[in-house]
RNA sequence: CGGGGCGUCGUAUACCGGUAGUACGCUUGGUUUGGGACCAAGUAGACCCAGUUCGAUUCUGGGCGCCCCGACCA
């Protein structure tokens, strides 16, 4: 893409009512703009990146037998009332609105209600088990206080994937599976050396659930990792009982902030009960099917990997994730040769299937640099009358800034699948 | 929801009960051209509603919005 062609500019200067170093980069970089309080839109860039932190968690939960599926983020009370959820005690956070008719419908907060009804539809035997669905969906959630930029919006996109077993420990080897999925996730998108599987409150479905929490600064919760052993636990559980069923002490643990990029937990059979999600087993005997959750916020993820990864001249992305894997810049000082070579360079880029974003702006090397340094995509290209003299390209990395001269073959070789 | 702070050109900021200034951006012209250039001329602004006042962007009240701390986070 031409970056003369985007619509979206850098910004000097970060808006004054963003605090949060995620907002404030992504901002100034162009990548998403603040609608309201608690909801950004995501613009070229930023649904590139978006997009690119989707394909990944698709890869990933498709190769554990993941089946996508998208529900509608309208929902139905009665489905709710059934299971006791539609009460504003049950979801604090509920967006409600109405029908024309006067009837009431609620944005989805989450889907396993509808999920759990829809599947009555199809599952019936034990040989229809087991089964797991997941879909990137909207979620709204009424926070009462939206904070920390992209990180807790009132609405957002939510992977969220559903198990449906036969047997606990069925469930239970899908639960390890999921976790292991979510490990690979993690590491792909750049946050996997800060990220622990945690042990946490099971709310009202289990003793305890797991979360996937990324150290750092700017979370909001708060862990404690145990030095060696790879165990980590969440502040709501770490208590003296919790310690000693896993075998360890409070002075091996080390207390961390971190944000919660993810979670996994079982739900039981709460919801095939209360919607009526049961089986045949082998001898004909009605069953009802043991569920679990698992969310993924591509959106937080995106957060956190600025907040982590970024440094004092801007965004730096993970290669995974960047919206492009080049960013190709020319010098011209209004050499038109110079032009017409990195018009060349352009082409045989994308003729090699290379994403590349291609600053042509008429502007000075300062201030392409600064904003590509914003911007952060992994690998800048510089095109200028330095480069062409010495017959090849200057090649520099963003997260480190090393530089090396390359020549076509050698870009072709270094950028490309 | 409790507490605190804040709403001024597109962005960031200043001043003021009596003509709203600066920087960046943007436009035009010129000089520049490897780390956010320079000169000149332009462009563009007081969240909304009431009240006080000869006069309100400024003071008072209400509303709306935004941020922070806490609580909350199925």
């Amino acid at each position: 893409m031409r970056q003369s062609h985007l619509f979206t500019k850098t910004r000097r200067e970060a808006p004054k009512d963003e605090v949060a170093k995620n907002a404030q980069l992504l901002i100034r970089a162009g990548y998403i703009h603040k609608e309201m309080a608690g909801a950004y839109s995501f613009l070229p860039l930023g649904l590139r990146v978006r997009d690119n932190i989707i394909r990944v968690i698709r890869e990933e939960i498709n190769a554990i037998g993941g089946q996508e599926i998208k529900m509608t983020a309208l929902q139905s009370p009665a489905l709710w009332k059934k299971s006791g959820r539609w009460e504003d005690g049950a979801i604090d956070v509920w967006f409600k609105t109405q029908l024309k008719d006067g009837g009431e419908l609620g944005l989805a907060t989450t889907h396993e209600e509808p999920l759990t009804s829809l599947l009555t539809e199809y599952i019936q035997s034990y040989k229809d088990l087991p089964k797991y669905v997941y879909q990137f969906q909207l979620k709204f959630r009424n926070e009462l206080r939206a904070k920390s930029g992209i990180m807790r919006c009132r609405e957002f996109v939510m992977k969220d994937l559903y198990s449906f077993n036969r047997t606990e420990e069925e469930f239970r080897e899908f639960y390890e599976k999921c976790a292991e999925a979510y490990k690979k996730i993690f590491a792909r998108v750049g946050i996997g050396e800060k990220t622990h599987r945690v042990f946490a409150s099971g709310g009202s479905f289990s003793k305890f659930s797991d979360e996937f929490q990324t150290i750092c600064d700017a979370g909001e919760d708060i862990i404690y990792v145990h030095k060696e052993k790879n165990i980590a636990v969440n502040k709501e559980v770490y208590t003296d009982e919790v310690l000693k069923d896993l075998g360890v002490s409070k002075d091996e643990f080390e207390e961390k902030k971190a944000i919660e990029v993810g979670n996994i937990f079982p739900l039981g059979t709460k919801y095939s009960e209360a919607l009526g999600l049961t089986y045949k087993d082998e001898k004909g005997v009605d069953t009802p099917v043991i569920m679990g959750s698992y969310g993924i916020g591509p959106g937080r993820v995106m957060g956190t990997v600025v907040e982590l990864l970024s440094d004092a001249k801007g965004i730096v992305w993970p290669k995974e994730i960047a919206p492009f894997a080049v960013h190709l810049v020319s010098i011209t000082g209004g050499n038109q040769d110079v032009v017409a070579e990195a018009d060349r360079l352009y082409e045989l880029l994308r003729e090699n299937g290379i994403e590349v974003l291609y600053d042509d702006r008429d502007a000075r090397a300062g201030e392409k640099f600064a904003d590509s340094d914003l911007i952060g995509i992994p690998t800048r290209l510089v095109v200028s009358e330095k480069s062409m003299s010495q017959g090849s390209i200057e090649c520099t990395a963003r997260v480190d800034g090393t530089t090396t001269m390359i020549g076509d073959s050698d870009i072709v070789a270094r950028l490309s699948k």
